[in-house]
DNA sequence: GAAAACTCCGCAAACGTTTGCGGGAAAGAT
DNA sequence: ATCTTTCCCGCAAACGTTTGCGGAGTTTTC
């Protein structure tokens, strides 16, 4: 069976195709007669407006893109729904890709949002991604995009982000006041900003309690499985270590695993502290301290900025904003 | 700026839209020199096809529609995947929505299925859904639809779920094998099928084991918050409980939250096991023993089948399939 | 009682793409 | 030289919706 349209009401009802698509859109022109037999008929044959063809019309397709490297447990769940519920808020619909951290493919996935004329598009670049050449079509298509969470420095596109550089600050500053001096940081793939940015975070806070920094106190991972082999050896021998900061809840996750393994005590024999969406660190006993970068809070902002610079698209030339984190204190430390 | 169309390119080339068209899709008809002019002029000016008109004209939108009750960290992030990873191969792409377990809003979001003019329909039922007849619509208009994960038995539409019955069986009768009788079954509300068939498995090994049933032994929750006021209690007085089994990853979280809160040694002082996506055990010290319900599995099986029921819609009048699961053997019993 | 105002609805065009059909030009066949 | 074939390409219609404009019928105004 066909679907339904509004050609067909017309027929149906003995009205133009006019009369029905105003009935429908509350026109003023229409009486309340008129509406009422359109909207019964239109309710029985369960006739819905095809999108596409308003689209065609109107020029507004109410379709933002969203634009993942990767779906992980901790950190994805969460920031879907914050866009989410925006979007659905705002009477938007979301379409979704995901770039496998392939710098190719995203370039693919942009093209596929301009193919679909998205009103708006939300990205979190990928691991190969380190020059935004390939978003300037959408400019051009007068495509309004947002980065968020994996972002790079630039000046042509508004980001949504937490202060990295602050949240691993305060991490660290925290485990510094709680009397620890040797602490271990645990980042991702140093050629992420992110990870870059989390380092320097704990640098500062090791810098300003004059602390020395160690290398060898500062590892950086490409993959949480990667921990595997790096941390039981440094748990074993550097036996100094009395406070770990992990960047993510992934390394987090992974390190937690590591120091129970070891029969170690949180936080009797060990401290830890993550960067982290604020899920996870109330699963494991005992429940982790953490800063918490919350990924509902920062799609929903994301989403909003995004929205904003849509509707209004003189006032928001912002280069973008910084969601805020904030200390949560649990049993860790 | 506006988006270049066919129309512009027919401009600037001097030729008609149609040859565009036609070289576009590599069509036999228009020579190779047109072919390349055309080729690099859409590059050069960026042209990309607009979906919508496409659609239009053609009357497929390549779009797939994916409805989730929820999103949690456990198992939806692997299902979508799953799916993902089908649609792209595919050359489709993926909407999606969260019905927020509300069975009004699936309504409105099947109502938009049909406003987007999806080809198919991968949905997983909200918890307040007991009847289908919303989705009667979508086969009025010639929309495939797949239910997986929660479905509800029925005729019409496919299922695409694991084999509850059996998984949980599978579990509970591992548990048994290893010497335990006093099994705690915890399992997700009871309103749901697919919590009815998981606790049908637990009775039947118990059974088959000539087991006394325990009443007392079998605990639904609502959410898997609720635990913290019915584990505890349990777990300190009903000291015969040697083993735990926990439908979802979920509830093995909590339980094992409560479980190492009360300085239980896993698996000296208590056994565990669990129907899990396969991510979270690992993460756990001890790694914990479970029935391996793929998301990732079910989400390409599912789409899979959906497609192949789009493409050739005599051929598959099956009533769905059953993604199998399997023992992985860990630490935790 | 005629003009003015108001109510309600239809006409027709436009959005971008695809595709059946037809046609002109060049090349080959007779 | 004429006819047929082949090679390229253009014409035009259709898909469903919205909206400016105009118009027929009814009511109000002076």
């Amino acid at each position: 069976m066909k679907r339904v349209t509004i050609k067909d009401l017309a027929k149906i009802l003995s009205l133009s195709t006019s009369t029905i698509s105003r009935a429908l859109s509350d026109h003023p022109d229409i009486s309340e007669a008129t509406k009422n037999r359109v909207r019964i008929a239109a309710d029985e044959f369960n006739y819905t407006t095809n999108v596409h063809a308003r689209f065609f019309r109107n020029q507004n397709s109410r379709l933002i893109a969203l634009v993942l490297p990767e779906l992980n447990m901790f950190f994805t769940p969460n920031l879907i729904k914050g866009i989410n519920k925006t979007i659905v808020s705002s009477n938007y619909s979301l379409i979704t890709f995901i770039s496998n951290d392939s710098y190719k493919r995203e370039k693919e996935i942009i093209k596929q949002c301009m193919s679909w004329a998205v009103e708006g598009v939300l990205i979190s670049l990928s691991k190969e991604t380190f020059d935004l050449s390939h978003l300037e079509a959408l400019t051009k298509a007068n495509i309004k995009c947002v980065l968020l969470d994996k972002v790079l420095d630039n000046e042509q596109f508004p980001s949504v982000t937490i202060d990295s550089i602050e949240a691993s600050y305060q991490a660290v500053s925290y485990l510094i006041k709680k009397g620890h001096r040797n602490i271990l940081g645990i980042f991702g793939n140093s050629n992420f900003n992110i990870s870059q940015e989390r380092i320097k975070g704990y640098e500062k806070a090791m810098r300003e309690n004059n602390i020395p920094i160690l290398k060898e106190n500062i590892v950086s991972v490409d993959k949480s499985k990667n921990l595997d082999f790096i941390l039981p050896p440094i748990l074993n021998h550097n036996k100094n270590i009395t406070a770990i900061f992990t960047m993510s809840d992934e390394l987090l996750a992974k390190s937690l695993y590591h120091i129970n393994s070891l029969r170690l005590s949180i936080p009797k024999d060990i401290s830890i502290i993550s960067i982290s969406d604020g899920d996870y660190p109330y699963l494991t006993h005992p429940q982790i301290s953490h800063i918490k970068d919350s990924g509902s809070k920062m799609g929903k902002s994301a989403c909003k900025f995004l929205l904003n610079s849509i509707t209004k698209p003189s006032l928001s030339q912002d280069s973008g904003l910084i969601v805020s984190t904030k200390l949560v204190e649990l049993e860790s430390v």
